[in-house]
DNA sequence: GCGCTTTTTGTTAACGTGCACATCCATCTC
DNA sequence: GAGATGGATGTGCACGTTAACAAAAAGCGC
């Protein structure tokens, strides 16, 4: 008891009991077993959080954010990767749930019901993070992908581009990246609002996309006749595969074909042209989730759920020129 | 503790009782507590893996292929990451230890005594990954960053080169890349065997680098007279922004400026021209780090320390060309 | 130095689970 | 039908920690 004392109120102990304590620690190398000081104190000290996968900056930008936000709160991440598949997101809630979290955090809406009413029934706060679920569990720190999707769209369209196509990863049966598929539906939506046919949307590989799924789709895409004019990736890992293949292949970006992303990987801002994309500030969301788990578990829950949209903003960079519908590209009338 | 035998041997329950208790654990939601079983059974389940950095696709895949390997095993990954400082190891191992994982996997050698102190204390498998420790701890399962170092440079030096820059991040006190600095010691002692100047090495910024530290550094870099022939970055990531920033500033690769990188991040492989690196296997790496942990685990445990070379080899690309010292460049030999 | 207060240290019990053992009940054997 | 057998279920305890309380020690005023 008294170690314990020493460890968690030094000044309540007195300095010579401290001293001999703090020897027989240092001697024995002593770290207390968290696991059975929260059986008594009814608080692990873990948040849980459930991404589609590590390999992805975004997701480890919204990692980072949270441990920024929970550091100095001696709160433990506890992290979790489902590859995109529902079954293993089941499996790892179950999981992570025996863990006894504070808090969990989950990406996109929780597809399954049994994995909703697992959360519910774990009774902590839980944070929908990266979407705006059109029915949330409880809170939610995201933006909307369908807006993404349809914002992606209108920039487009605006550009004077009338065939417009999308890139996105198959749809398989417990394999799916809701969030893309968002995008893509907004997307469409959009287009048909204007008019514009959504028959030149492109899917191709298994979820996560990345630089070699642009590479795969490029010649698909580049043999349509009449030609694409303008290209929308669900992923700029996807978009800067399909700038790289364009290149080798002498088609020009943008001149030839215009390019656009989402989610303003680092990548994107270096390669030439640098890609257009929409930006959403992965790290922040990160954070503000972490700030709102402090404040929910720091007992001064209101307890209404809270909905935060972190928004998105379009990057204009090089990828995308004027379509031929305008009154000419910005080169011309220089 | 019928309940407990339900969930753990469902055969020594009556079908009828089996069947009324599974009911009341799904009326329930019920998920056992890990954290008390594991008091009892000695057996938290929890594997400890500490990272520099989550936001590197080649330390993710070293995270994918431990779960890879454990996930059958119903072993859970603890992972923590130190943004490269050692007070933050240091911090980040006393709350891992707290957790009371059954092997902890460090990447690289453990920097700081008191840490390697704690870890002995832990009396837990200590797998120390992505190097070859001169004094490891316990076991390692790595590849020499050294070695990486001299291959680069033996590989620059037979295509003809002598003025061979490497770039690197700068070392602070607390925030050092260590492997990175293992290759770029390598790599000078190779250069300096061959009689080749090493005051071409050029340090910026803090670990870990991306793509800006290469566009940033390639300035400085081509502004060196006699001009540079060859550069070496500790990263395929700084290496791409070295040659995005050239194609921008009409410097050709490999023609003007040959480049070479480390870690064949799959980025590597689609800029043009493609990036000449050196392989490592992260995933294989810790696919096999997942199998010794659990053989080691199960009981088998051979005492001895499993040293385990997973080693590296040359991706030669288009991004380096024939050096000035060959009887010419491959294109003028066709 | 005596009683009082305050500070420091010690004791007990409980958190949720699972092993070992005890008990119970149905069935079988003779 | 009494006793033995074996399978199913129940009970007690321990794991390492900490809150609450109890006890002891130290400080203080007169």
């Amino acid at each position: 008891m008294t170690v314990s004392r020493v460890m968690r109120k030094p000044d309540s102990v007195l300095p010579a009991t401290r001293d001999r304590v703090n020897k027989a620690i240092s001697d024995l190398g002593y770290v207390p077993d968290r696991a059975a000081g929260s059986l008594h104190t009814r608080r692990t000290g873990f948040i849980a959080l459930m991404l589609p996968t590590l390999t992805n900056a975004n997701f480890s930008a919204v990692a980072h954010g949270l441990t920024d936000a929970l550091r100095a709160a001696d709160y433990d991440l506890l992290i979790a990767y489902t590859d995109y598949s529902h079954a293993e997101e089941e499996r790892q809630l179950r999981n992570l749930l025996a863990r006894r979290p504070e808090a969990i955090v989950v990406t996109g809406p929780v597809s399954r019901r049994e994995s909703a009413r697992m959360l519910l029934a774990a009774d902590v706060p839980v944070i929908e993070i990266a979407d705006l679920p059109s029915r949330p569990i409880d809170h939610v720190v995201g933006f909307s992908n369908y807006q993404a999707g349809r914002t992606a769209a209108r920039y487009l369209i605006q550009k004077g581009f009338k065939r417009i196509a999308a890139v996105a990863s198959t749809q398989e049966h417990e394999v799916v990246d809701h969030r893309g598929e968002e995008r893509i539906r907004g997307f469409e939506d959009e287009l048909r609002l204007s008019g514009l046919p959504t028959d030149l949307t492109l899917r191709h590989g298994k979820a996560p996309v990345s630089y070699s799924h642009g590479t795969a789709v490029a010649g698909i895409l580049l043999e349509r006749k009449p030609p694409i004019e303008a290209v929308f990736a669900v992923s700029d890992l996807s978009a800067v595969g399909l700038v790289m293949e364009c290149a080798r292949r002498g088609v020009r970006v943008p001149e030839d074909l215009s390019v656009m992303g989402f989610g303003d990987f680092e990548i994107g801002r270096e390669i030439n042209p640098p890609l257009t994309t929409i930006h959403v500030d992965f790290r922040a969301l990160g954070q503000r989730t972490g700030q709102i788990i402090l404040e929910l578990l720091s007992g001064e829950k209101a307890k209404t759920p809270r909905i935060v949209d972190v928004g998105l903003k379009v990057l204009e960079r090089a990828s995308v020129a004027a379509g031929p519908g305008t009154a000419g590209t910005p080169r011309a009338t220089k």
